[in-house]
This record gives C-alpha cells, sequence and structure tokens, in this order.
DNA sequence: CGCTACATGTAATGAGTTACATGATTTT
DNA sequence: AAAATCATGTAACTCATTACATGTAGCG
C-alpha cells in the first residue's frame, strides 16, 4: 500500500484535505502514481486511526466543510522508515506484450496499427515529459523549477519514452517485412 | 481480466491443464505476465461456464487425476475478437518514483544505494533477455528458435533495462554530486 | 526422511475501479 | 441553462496475493 507513504509524503510537506490531496497528485506525481477521491478519503480516515495523522474540520461559508489532515510524528517516523528500506521491484503486468506474444493468430497489419497507434501516443508522452523537464511551463517562475528528486522521476519517463518509441518503431519494421501472413 | 486472454492464446496451441499452463506461463511470458495456481484455477472454472473451454478429465494411476481444458470455437473467437481492437494503455503505478519522489526526506546516501542495488538487479535482467534472445540455449536447435512476435517481446525486455540502468547510472551520479544532505 | 513434481482447489485479505449519492457556488 | 469546482463519502465488484488444505510417487 504504498497510496499511504505518498499520502504521508505530500502532507510532511503540507496539512491539506483528502481533495486538495488528489490535486497534488495529478499536478506532480500523475505520470506513474494515480490516485482516485473514493480511495483517497478511506485511506485518509485509516491513517488517521492508526494515529499517522490528525484531522481538523474546517468550517466554510461558502463551500462544503472541508477535512483537512496533518500529519503526526508517528506518521513522518512511518515514512522515513519505508523511504530507508529498499522496495523489491514489483514485476509489472504488460497485457499488450501478451497481444504481441499471440500475434500470430491475426493479420499482421492489425498488429502493426496497434503499435503505430501505441507509437503517436508514446511521442505524445515523451513531448510532455520534455517540457516539464525543461521547466517551461511559462506562467511559472524558476523559483518553481523542479528539485533534483523530481526532475529525477521526469526523466525516468523520459527514458521510459525513448525505449518504447524505439522498439515501436523497430517492432513495426519487422513485422512488416516478414514474410509470414 | 487478461489472464483470460492468456490461458486462451496457449489453449489455442495445445489443450492442457492449469497446472501444465502455469508451467508455459512461467517459461514464456513470466517476464511481463505472472499468474498463480490458485488464480488459474477458478479462472479456468469460470471460463469453462461461459463457454470458451471444454474439460476432460484424464484419470491416471501414478499421479492424481487431471482436468484437460480444450479452447471452443467461441473461445477462439474471444481471442481473436480481444487480439483485434486497440488496448487501451494503462498506466502502471511505480512505487519506486514515490521513494525517489520524496527522496529529499532522507540522506541522499540511503537513495544512491537503493539505486545501485537496483541497477545490479536490471543488469542481471538485461543479461538474461539477451541470453534468451540469442535463442541459443545451445542445447536447443534454431528449429526451436524464438518467432518472429515471441522475439519482439524479448526485445521490449531488453530495450526497457537498456533504458533504466542508463537512468539509475544517471541518478546516482547526480544524486552523488548533488549539493544537499 | 525430506524434497520435488504432479494435481487440485478454497478462504481471507488487499488494492483499486466504477457507480452511486449529495449539495452549494461559480464560471461559461 | 449547463458545466465545473469544492467537498465528502459508501457499496459493489474485479483482480491478484497469501495462507490453508489434501494426497501420491519418486528421488537422493
Amino acid at each position: 500500500m504504498s497510496l499511504k507513504y505518498a499520502l504521508l509524503g505530500f502532507l510532511n510537506c503540507k496539512s491539506m484535505t483528502g481533495y486538495q490531496l488528489k490535486k497534488v497528485f495529478d499536478k506532480s506525481v500523475r505520470n506513474f502514481w494515480n490516485a482516485s477521491l473514493s480511495q483517497i478519503y478511506p485511506t485518509l480516515n485509516q491513517m488517521k486511526n492508526d494515529g499517522l495523522l490528525t484531522m481538523e474540520i474546517k468550517y466554510q461559508e461558502s463551500s462544503p466543510n472541508a477535512k483537512i489532515y496533518t500529519i503526526t510524528d508517528s506518521g513522518r517516523e512511518e515514512l522515513r522508515k519505508w523511504l530507508i528500506e529498499p522496495l523489491e521491484p514489483s514485476q509489472h503486468r504488460n497485457a499488450f506484450l501478451i497481444k504481441i506474444f499471440f500475434g500470430a493468430n491475426i493479420d499482421k497489419v492489425l498488429i502493426a496499427s496497434q503499435l503505430k497507434h501505441r507509437l503517436e501516443l508514446a511521442e505524445n508522452n515523451l513531448a510532455k515529459y520534455q517540457q516539464i523537464r525543461n521547466g517551461i511551463t511559462e506562467n511559472h517562475s524558476s523559483e518553481d523549477g523542479l528539485t533534483l528528486f523530481e526532475s529525477l522521476t521526469v526523466d525516468y519517463g523520459i527514458k521510459n519514452m525513448e525505449a518504447v518509441i524505439s522498439w515501436y518503431k523497430e517492432s513495426i519494421e519487422k513485422i512488416e517485412s516478414s514474410q509470414s501472413n
């Protein structure tokens, strides 16, 4: 359950509501982590019960009441412990590779077109990541630039997209020049 | 539920028991798909009930009775349909990147050592994939070589490992030469 | 005597998605 | 008038892991 630790990480910077946490997620780690509100709310509740957070209700006039969560010392310790201990790599399932593996069962043109579609998506992603990397969101001053660790996660995305783009291209070529089908 | 389609893919080649399917999984697609027996058995049962497979019990003397599953026309059609329709990329969660993202919270040496550990694992994986790629597990004749589509999945693994290895190396360097901590 | 291979499952738990439910205010 | 923003949740369901449960045969 890494969601817990991600929440601790963000709350360690600033106390927030679940709703705000969702927005922070989407702005910063969306490319390698996603969490829905219907997962965030119960998790925050659980964490509060476990003593990792405290909660305080902010009564508001023009918007619904908000529950502001604050990390406790115990929460900070939990986060630190998780960050320090090595995390074994999880083998990620890749359904697309299952398709490729059984590709011989259908017309090769249909496989190639799926690869081409993915290639396009990956190229868009790469462009997006490169923009983030170049820090150039224009309306942000240089002060808002990425920290070392934040930039490393973007670099990961870039390397990853470059690798898959290269694989898509080579795969398309190999399939199209193949004899069978 | 891609497990279903993977099972259909393998059963489309040859009728098998759940136990044998597990072994085939582990020998061919382990690097991008994993399935436990306690997941395979109920899934096969469900698929039989859905008419995608038929089952026949083979009574054996020296080993337990075996349930041999065979794909039906309906199953073949289901597989074909899945292979043909585009599959939207699933955003994969990466807990390790969450760690990196919050890396500033702990001593940079502790982050670097985790990266070095991962680098080692990735280098081992790359070597393994390259051996498979070279097909040439020596005791196999060229007939046993990989089909085009099988080899593409191995290429994916190689490209992927090369990318992460490069990222690990650059990240370690950047972290170690950084001022903070 | 213990380990591996063969062969099947169930039950409990965890993680995450999707659908459902509510309701005010502000922007287009 | 419709959509988005703020703000909270619950319930049902899916997918996968881990633990539990059984039992024979063959090998070292």
